[in-house]
DNA sequence: GTGAAAGCGCTAACAA
DNA sequence: TTGTTAGCGCTTTCAC
């Protein structure tokens, strides 16, 4: 492996200081043009490429913010993880990533994995995050912004969209299609801030419209993969059937529940509607297309990223919260009754 | 935002010298256990952690992989991004990302720019890689392997399954199925050594079970995504239905094919059977449940990813390709004729 | 406008 | 076994 060309061969070569290159590549101080020529043509001639380790050794800064995330390959955290990685390449961050698998020992693993890497913020994307963990992370003084169900409950900077509005809409739409008997699936504890806020948002939408709550028809989910919102509602389905819609709160839920439906001899929309929350692309790949709320998730992890981005460089932001605006995509899941 | 804590506070309190303190950090050379304990000691109390920037500085060891990926968010990449983690972390290595969306040009750019960052090793996985590239990435002197359509056409690290064979299988049992006009949709130009590989697998299963091939029957896509395997299902359904059954050699064509063939009113499998390849996630939560070729994805990230590292400690490799098995998995999609 | 020199935090000879 | 020192590639005073 070949040395690779430092900021002194530059300068001997171009017959000047390796101040002055220093100075040519960051704009840092006037040279004189003529200078300044002849040093870009070795910069180009040698094909020098600044060492940011070095620089980041002494400016402190490393180009660097590390994102956590439950996995990867995740539906959500992968459409948000695109917007993410286009604004820090706009603002030439790079991203270190870090799987967590949702294991809260592995967080704190993380946090100071990426805080040795010198990275100059963090984006943490967690189901549910703890008041420990936010601590820590606030004495560590390192800007983070949290993607995060539970985010609400802490002092912390953080993107969503409203979820309780959301809830309501789509509760209300279905309302509206002629649904009366709406079985919730919702993919978190009942303690969770989330699953209050989702749960209010329902409710919300029945009391309006003169419906009353039936508590059978709620349910909380741990876990919200496809598999378990194919359990839940086949184990309801084979016992009885006392509803027309399901809305789930997540489209892999719901997606597991249109399954359960099918393999029970139900149609989809025909005989029972379903509808998502996410807008993930499978939502809209299955058939019968899923009827959701849709998140905009791209736009979640560019603002999120954004605010890091403000916080390392001090730049004023309005608020800690920032409540992206939803929409509910209509569309062959939900059939008029 | 306080300053952090450097091997020279933890010398000092410990009452030695840094280099001892490097020693016991590093476990480099024999150290008192005494004097082992003292700095131990010191480095608890200060929650002391080791720059790696200054490290790397004098080591030349960044402990970072660059990944260069398509897209984040393709299903395949994804799953073979969880594999590629996790080797990753087993050997204490970090993952900087690059997504290039498939462009040449800014395929060149993260090359670069990953190589600024002092990435030690560089996985490229893109659809299809060029000579340029190639050469330039050798020309580099840093470790790469690929994970490619085409990689077999150069003379470098890659890792795939066995194309060719995997066709053959599924060609072999859709035929066994007792199906005898395949439509085939081949997810890449005609030109490409990755058509032709699946072509000659295809062909070689229609010509053993005494099948002759019919040329109208093939389709090269060049992009496959689901919107791609719907239109052409999908105009190929309004003039007229001289198949039996689809082989899509990716899943998300496939999955568009079935869509395709919903909305003209034909149903998979009881009209038309469809089989897809790679087997993603999303071919299990589809219904039906698509039968599929399955490519160990995870499995194809982890072995790329652990080819650098052993490429980095210059270990001995057997080989420059490692081909994974695949499997065909069974499922609902595809029905005896 | 330019150069010399110090120093970022660390490792690795080299001495002791 | 331990300490001293040079130096990794760079930025940034501080002189000139």
């Amino acid at each position: 492996m070949k040395r690779p060309v430092t900021i002194k061969d530059v300068a001997k070569q171009a017959g000047v200081s390796i101040s002055t290159v220093s100075r040519v590549i960051n704009n840092s101080k006037p040279v004189t043009d003529e200078v300044k020529q002849k040093v870009l043509k070795v910069i180009k001639k040698t094909g020098y490429i600044p060492n940011p380790l070095a620089r980041s050794l002494v400016t402190k800064k490393s180009q660097l913010i590390g994102v956590i995330v439950p996995e990867v390959s995740d539906y959500i955290v992968n459409e948000m993880l695109n917007g993410i990685e286009e604004v820090a390449k706009m603002y030439d961050y790079e991203i270190l990533l870090a799987n967590t698998y949702s294991d809260k020992e592995q967080e704190l693993k993380s946090i100071n994995l990426l805080r040795a890497k010198q990275v100059e913020g963090i984006l943490m994307i967690s189901p549910n995050i703890d008041k420990e963990q936010v601590e820590y992370l606030n004495n560590c003084l390192i800007p983070t912004t949290y993607i995060s169900k539970n985010a609400k409950e802490f002092d912390v900077y953080t993107v969503s969209i409203d979820n309780e509005q959301a809830t309501y809409d789509m509760t209300k739409y279905l309302i509206n299609k002629g649904h009366k008997n709406i079985l919730f699936l919702i993919d978190n504890d009942k303690e969770d801030i989330f699953a209050k806020e989702k749960f209010s948002g329902y409710k919300k939408a029945l009391y309006e419209s003169g419906l009353s709550l039936d508590e059978n028809l709620i349910k909380y989910l741990t876990d919200s993969y496809y598999e378990d919102g194919y359990d839940i509602v086949k184990s309801i389905l084979e016992k009885d059937n006392n509803f027309d819609s399901i809305f789930a709160t997540s489209d892999e839920l719901a997606i597991g529940a249109m399954n359960a439906c099918f393999d029970l001899g139900y149609d989809v929309p025909k005989d029972i509607s379903v509808a998502g929350f996410d807008g993930i692309k499978i939502s809209r790949m299955y058939r019968p297309k899923l009827t959701t709320v849709d998140q905009p998730l791209y736009d979640i992890g560019a603002v999120a990223i954004r605010m890091i981005i403000k916080l390392i460089n001090q730049e004023a932001l309005k608020e800690k919260r920032v409540e992206l605006p939803h929409t509910i995509k209509e569309r062959e899941s939900v059939l008029e009754r």
